[in-house]
DNA sequence: CATTATTGGTTACTTTTGTAACTAACAACG
DNA sequence: CGTTGTTAGTTACAAAAGTAACCAATAATG
């Protein structure tokens, strides 16, 4: 006997999130992977410094939620690409404050606005009503 | 000079779906993880058989949007767990439909009220009506 | 202050994913 | 029919992510 469920995955949130995730994060990809070799990872690095400044390791850990060895990882890429740079905590050594270099002010520049040319696309089929109730909804889904 | 931008990763879509489909993915994943040591691609590859009856890996990779390598380890380790059954098509013998086990039924059975249990809670925080919005929101940019 | 705990960050090791090349079966075309 | 192309699916190898153990620096405690 095959027991037959109503259950729909276009129904099931997580699902839903994943997809629509998965399919915007695709598209997106090559703005940073194709001109600069970043990881999803690293841009979003490179974003948390360009938007808020110099801050630590573990700042970007806590305000983007990713976990620490990922960060260290991007971090060094990034140093690497000379887009960062680090400078450690006379008053405490186990601090390393992170920041920008001027190449990767730049770089950030350019890839803000590729974002922001994305977003803009993407939201053109929703009014702005449509697009901010989103927000707020995954803002309240995601605990941010 | 430290140059300013208004950029805030809190408005840019891709980002905001990500941490919500993080957050609510890593909330769910013990559900199957913990009992039946499954993955997610696993999970979805069950959900799909079990809503859908039996169909091909072929077709499973085009709903579900998932690339044939991934279904294909799935498959192989939902067999292994024997909760699937493959079956060769001797008019085309490069398909194999695949199907759910009596005890593949059982486990996707109780995965289902799981899943239920976990949208109806996710979705507690907010109105019947908010939550049909965001479903249609999300199928729209998915594009499913 | 010596010892223990905690914290920021890295590294080694394992698991999972992505990419590309491959096999086997069938289809289409000359 | 034989060659070439396509399709379903697997496998081998490389890249990325997760987990846990680790190191060095500081803080807390006896």
């Amino acid at each position: 006997m095959t027991k037959t469920t109503n259950f729909d995955l276009r129904g099931f949130m997580p699902y839903l999130l994943n997809q629509a995730a998965d399919a915007t994060s695709r598209e997106f990809e090559p703005s940073y992977k194709v001109r600069y070799g970043m990881l999803r990872t690293e841009w979003r690095v490179l974003f948390h410094l360009g938007h808020y400044g110099r801050m630590t390791a573990k700042e970007i850990c806590d305000r983007a939620r990713i976990h620490k060895t990922k960060v260290s990882r991007a971090v060094s890429a990034l140093e690497h690409k000379r887009l960062l740079r680090r400078k450690e905590q006379p008053e405490d050594r186990r601090h390393e404050t992170l920041s920008l270099t001027t190449s990767g002010q730049s770089v950030f520049a350019t890839l803000v606005e590729d974002a922001q040319r994305f977003d803009a696309a993407l939201m053109t089929e929703f009014t702005e009503q449509e697009a901010n109730q989103m927000r707020a909804f995954l803002i309240r889904i995601a605990k941010l």
